[in-house]
DNA sequence: GGTTCTTTGTGACTTTGGTTACAAAAGTTC
DNA sequence: GAACTTTTGTAACCAAAGTCACAAAGAACC
């Protein structure tokens, strides 16, 4: 597989690793909504994004979720780093938002690297340390802000995630990762909408 | 100083490593409810609980604080290890929940046993990994619990730690630790003490 | 044993968010 | 363009939690 994983992507790391990634990894694709990890499942490999967004999320007993954070290019599904080493199964969910291209690494490859390459301990800290931090902001949020606080927030996430003001999702979808309930995010939108905020449209929102 | 860590405290790190932290370990001793890291402090040092206990929590802007998790001893305050190495500032509140001694480990230290111990890095990311799923847990709780079952889940805690019915605190400690108002906790114990859960007494409730 | 401080109890009210139940609008399919 | 599906709008109501105001009980201090 000529497979080239570009220097930007991952400067933590060095040369060999890089190479070491290029021919050990196993590129899969998903399609935008395919789910690459279920809540429960066995972890086998590390999954890192070349291209594309994953969203990952948390759910409750009753099918309930919550949006954790999204995970980019250059970056990983931390918890299967540890989780896959111990058999653990997964305690989150993740989907493809997009179009989205990983590179999988083997449990037993990260293992061996751990020993050999400091570059790869250090990217696995970078990312637990950077996901840990986006987690205590999530607890902030639930625990503190008001939901149309939160529903600008993940707007203005959504935003910054695709380079534009025009959001592409339905209220529904909003309500999922928040964990609330259509109805109130349909109001508050509407509230919104006319408090001069934003511009509703059917599978739109528009940023002012 | 004749500093001494029973091996069954770190069961995961190895007799050299458990000598390096005698002998570079820096001892310090805490009393109940002094602070030991601020939110926003300076992170000079990884701290290891000897004996005791560490509460650590967030706390919004207006000064609300919600309980994250317990570090007791063998663990440590990890956000301390990567935040340590980069100069972060911390994002987090640690207090001693009683009388509790801690083992202090610079980050220089820290920084050359992960090169010569592959243990140190293995006990770094079992603490990780476990805080985080620790906070996944906080997070399913804030998001999809009540109040009551967030209380009564609190108060096993408490109960579980000191390994008795009897729980020393107040509906004002109770409410802080979860973010609510001394109001909300008085009514709903009361509620409980009615449906015979607890009985409640000044500065103690009782689990039966 | 009277004063003061801390903690708890409680009623009344407000706000926020969740639920139910439908209707209307915007796309899709045939 | 009629029928259907998906998405959004909205009113009415309910439940949970936050706030205000004040009383009373329990400890602590002279």
């Amino acid at each position: 597989m000529a497979l080239s994983i570009p220097k930007q992507l991952i400067p933590q790391i060095d040369e060999a690793l890089r190479n070491e990634l290029q021919s050990k990894g196993h590129l899969k694709k998903l399609e935008a909504g395919e789910v690459m990890l279920r809540e429960n499942a066995n972890i086998k490999a590390i999954p890192i994004i070349l291209s594309g967004t994953l969203k990952v999320s948390r759910e409750d007993q009753a099918g309930k979720e919550i949006l954790l954070y999204y995970v980019k290019p250059g970056e990983s599904c931390v918890m299967s780093f540890f989780g896959g080493l111990h058999h653990d199964t997964s305690k989150i969910k993740a989907v493809a938002e997009e179009s989205t291209e990983i590179l999988l690494i083997s449990t037993e490859d990260s293992n061996e690297w751990v020993k050999k390459y400091p570059s790869w301990i250090d990217f696995i800290f970078y990312l637990y340390h950077k996901r840990f931090e986006e987690l205590l902001e999530v607890v902030n949020e639930i625990a503190f802000q008001k939901i149309d606080e939160r529903i600008i927030h993940l707007l203005n996430k959504k935003a910054s995630l695709n380079g534009h003001k025009e959001i592409i999702t339905t209220h529904q979808q909003i309500a999922d990762e928040l964990g609330t309930s259509r109805e109130v995010v349909s109001r508050l939108l509407k509230q919104m909408e006319i408090e001069g905020k934003i511009a509703l449209s059917r599978n739109k929102i528009t940023l002012l």
